[in-house]
DNA sequence: AGCACGCCGACT
DNA sequence: GTCGGCGTGCTC
């Protein structure tokens, strides 16, 4: 009988495809193979052994030589294609991340980047060292920890030290090596203790390694084992004097990891085939990776292929057992090369960058050294959470806060949730790092379930800003003016934040009232003084600022409402004609060159939208005025309170570092509000305290669960329709009448959940389309049993109508 | 996602 | 008469 798997496509499909085997091929779980799709040809994953099929099925064409993907990635795509609801082909995409295609197979030739790791070589203080420590102490096992600390206190340099220190536990020293020993295990301590089948010859020939070496391996609690005596069924070795037996090799396999072979350069004995042929079979089937020190000749590897799964070795590609690998994820691709080139200064090790901004030839190149290993701190955004990893140690998610980690297009789901979901399936510990923590992450940390290490001194024992609070009556207030005025005259820098871009929010006709909106979307176009367009920030529609009303005729009526950053820029140049300015926005190509001219002190004034929240330090700047502090406010989102506290802070964080203590101006409307408060009396956890309570009261997150739908079509009255019905729907499923041995259950089932809407959502028409929205709220743990009606409902439904609807888990924007 | 098939309008 | 629009459906 022929074997048949299902294979994972890179398709937007929820399904598998079932493919024979032929006799002469060998594939096994996590391969990747070419096969035959329709009239196409395409590489899946194969990823699980295949049940009966009743149709004739085609064969899979090829078997990529790429080190297979680990079982825990396939169990990880699972549960985020489940929890998501994803379609799980789309988590094919993510894994090969663009790089594998057809006809471009000859192009994964792995090119190795060989370097030393060394020392970092920052200092840290007592504190930083404390916190590392502390973080060291437990990277063995799943665990959270918030690394928590305002702006420039160091945070970036503790992680970093953790990972350089990581690193170095894990990496074998060619100089260290052995000399006169064709082979040594080592295993770590606390692990079962198992050896190579290839050791028998150890069992002669003595160990002769030098003191240092083995003090080098036991201060990284490695131990050495050396192999007394060994048949296929038991093996026995002494270390310190004390003898280990192991009764049967095979039946404990599973146990076994953290187990590293060294091979030398002289070749592999030759009866090495003979009698372990099979059991070096089950090695690699279990992804035991024999590590190769350099300066194996090629012919040598060969011989060491010979006996193992004979084609993993042909691609060039040495696989690199003994690295491990740590993830950095960052909420934003510009924040990426920032932090490469800091690894750089700081840990040398094989960097690899992971976002969607990469060329091609850069993608398939840093896929390939994270795919095979040797990649060992990998940088990236959201979906680098999904890449091959080999060896996985470690993941760290910085500015955890940052909302931009919840990816709303296309697949729906939040890298940050995510990260810790991953990190506890493969046992790994994982950071937070962020000065405003999700107020989830906070809960947590009161339940005790993360970690909790602070950093309470800044760099060069720079204060905290002082915060002055100011009635927002004016667009710039005379404080405000008078704060620019004398920093300039100090030779220093000013911030001026305002989240709004563009020149005017709106423009209105003074006669009629009429105000311009988005002929594609119910919103206002916002007014570009530069581009002289007027622009939807939703859907890119662009048109010319008409003469005259388009509603009432009159002409030169349209008055231009509003203030955006490039307004503010105008006001501050008639307010100081002398100031030189900067302008920050999204709308730029390339803020490189404007950062570059800050530092380089050739700017006084930096305006600037959300973008200059994050990551960039300013040295000289020493005041940070925010226009309007209740701009986030507006909307009613849930979380409006804690992103808009969030953005606040991290804004007043800017100003003053180093030897200069900064002033931060906030105009506000509402300066007896609770945000304000807590913001100006540096009062974080208090605030954090209160907006827990009032999410407690509400039975909101984290004290519940939401998911989203957003239904959307171009029929209002059919997108209106099916929005309704899919309520129905939900309520019949959720609490009719089910046969009595049931009921109590659904009785409580009745109690986990409600349903609000549905209700055209926030921004009515969007993209020609008109939406609505229902909120679902789950009380129980788990949400499985919805989830599952939905993607069934959606199925359904779907066969015949223009109607889409998008699941949107644990939502973070409610428009 | 692609890429077919299929069923109706403006053209040499 | 046909070229071509994109609505629906399938891919092991």
């Amino acid at each position: 009988m022929t074997k048949t798997v299902d294979v994972l496509l890179p398709l937007p499909i929820d399904q598998l495809f079932s493919y024979a085997v032929e006799e002469d091929t060998e594939v096994s779980i996590g391969d990747y193979v070419v096969v035959p799709f329709g009239r196409k040809r395409l590489i899946g994953i194969v990823w699980k052994y295949s049940g009966k099929s009743d149709r004739e099925l085609k064969c899979i064409e090829q078997k990529i030589e790429l080190p297979s993907i680990r079982p825990k990635l396939i169990e990880f795509a699972e549960w985020v294609a489940q929890y998501n609801v994803i379609p799980i082909g789309m988590l094919a995409k993510v894994i090969m991340g663009g790089v594998l295609k057809v006809n471009q197979i000859d192009k994964l030739v792995f090119t190795k980047q060989k370097q030393e790791i060394s020392e970092i070589d920052c200092q840290l203080s007592p504190e930083q060292q404390a916190a590392r420590n502390k973080i060291i102490s437990n990277l063995n096992e799943y665990s959270v920890t918030l690394l928590d600390g305002e702006t420039g206190s160091g945070k970036t340099e503790v992680y970093l030290s953790v990972i350089a220190q990581l690193i170095k536990n894990y990496s074998i020293y060619e100089h260290c090596l052995p000399k006169r020993c064709h082979s040594i295990l080592w295993c770590h301590s606390g692990t079962p203790f198992f050896c190579h089948p290839s050791a028998p010859t150890l069992g002669s020939s003595k160990i002769d390694c030098k003191q240092h070496t083995i003090q080098h391996f036991q201060s990284k609690n490695w131990i050495p084992v050396s192999t007394t005596c060994m048949t296929p069924f038991a093996m026995q070795f002494t270390f310190k004097n004390k003898r280990y037996v192991i009764p049967a090799f095979n039946t404990q396999l599973d146990e076994c990891y953290n187990i590293r072979v060294i091979f030398t350069k002289k070749p592999v004995p030759r009866h090495w085939n003979l009698i372990s042929n099979q059991y070096t079979k089950q090695l690699y089937d279990k992804d035991w990776i024999p590590v190769s020190s350099t300066g194996m000749t090629s012919s040598t590897t060969k011989t060491t292929c010979k006996c193992s799964n004979t084609k993993r070795l042909h691609t060039g590609i040495t696989p690199e057992e003994g690295n491990a690998q740590v993830l950095i994820l960052l909420p934003e691709i510009v924040l990426t090369s920032q932090l490469v080139n800091r690894v750089h200064s700081q840990i040398s090790g094989n960097i690899a960058e992971w976002h969607s901004g990469l060329t091609p030839k850069a993608r398939r190149n840093n896929w390939l050294n994270i795919a095979n290993g040797s990649a060992q701190i990998i940088i990236g955004a959201r979906s680098s959470l999904f890449l091959p990893y080999k060896n996985l140690k470690l993941i760290i998610v910085d500015e955890e806060h940052d909302s931009s980690f919840k990816q709303e297009q296309g697949i729906i789901y939040n890298a940050r949730d995510m990260a810790i979901i991953l990190a506890k399936l493969e046992n790994i510990p994982i950071i937070l790092s962020s000065a405003t923590p999700l107020l989830e992450t906070i809960y947590h940390v009161k339940k005790g379930n993360y970690n909790h290490v602070k950093l309470t001194e800044r760099f060069g024992g720079a204060e905290l800003p002082h915060i002055k609070v100011v009635n927002n009556k004016q667009w710039i207030s005379n404080e405000l003016f008078e704060g620019i005025k004398q920093t300039i005259e100090k030779k220093q820098q000013v911030m001026l934040f305002l989240n709004r871009r563009g020149y005017a929010q709106l423009a209105v006709c003074k006669k009629c009232g009429y105000k311009i909106s988005c002929s594609n979307c119910t919103v206002w176009l916002t007014y570009h003084k530069k581009k002289n367009v007027l622009l939807c920030h939703h859907c890119s529609y662009q048109s010319k600022l008409p003469e005259k009303c388009s509603n009432c005729q009159s002409e030169q009526s349209l008055s231009l409402c509003g203030i955006g950053i490039e307004r503010l820029l105008e006001e501050i140049v008639k307010l100081l004609p002398n100031a030189k300015t900067a302008i920050i926005s999204s709308d730029q190509k390339s803020l490189g060159s404007v950062i570059d001219s800050v530092l380089k002190e050739e700017v006084n004034i930096i305006i600037g939208t959300q973008v200059i929240a994050k990551g960039h330090n300013f040295p000289k700047l020493t005041l940070v005025g925010v226009i309007n502090a209740d701009l986030g406010l507006e909307n009613s989102d849930l979380r409006a309170a804690e992103k808009t506290y969030q953005l606040l802070h991290q804004v007043a964080g800017r100003s003053g570092r180093f030897n200069e203590k900064g002033t931060v101006i906030v105009q506000t409307n509402n300066p007896e509000s609770l945000i304000i408060k807590a913001l100006q009396q540096q009062k974080r956890d208090l605030f954090y305290e209160i907006e827990l309570e009032s999410r407690r009261k509400a039975k909101m997150p984290p004290f519940s669960r939401l998911i989203a739908l957003i239904v959307f079509g171009k029929d209002q009255f059919a997108t209106q329709k099916a929005a309704s019905e899919i309520t129905s729907f939900l309520h019949d499923q959720c609490s009719a009448t089910i046969p009595s041995a049931l009921s109590f259950q659904c009785v409580t089932r009745k109690k986990e959940l409600e349903i609000f809407g549905p209700s055209p959502a926030a921004i009515n028409f969007l993209n020609n389309k008109y939406r609505y929205r229902v909120l679902l709220k789950i009380h129980s743990k788990h949400s499985l049993f919805i989830k599952k009606k939905l993607k069934h409902w959606i199925k359904n439904y779907n066969l015949n109508s223009n109607i889409a609807v998008t699941i949107d888990v644990d939502p973070v924007s409610f428009f």
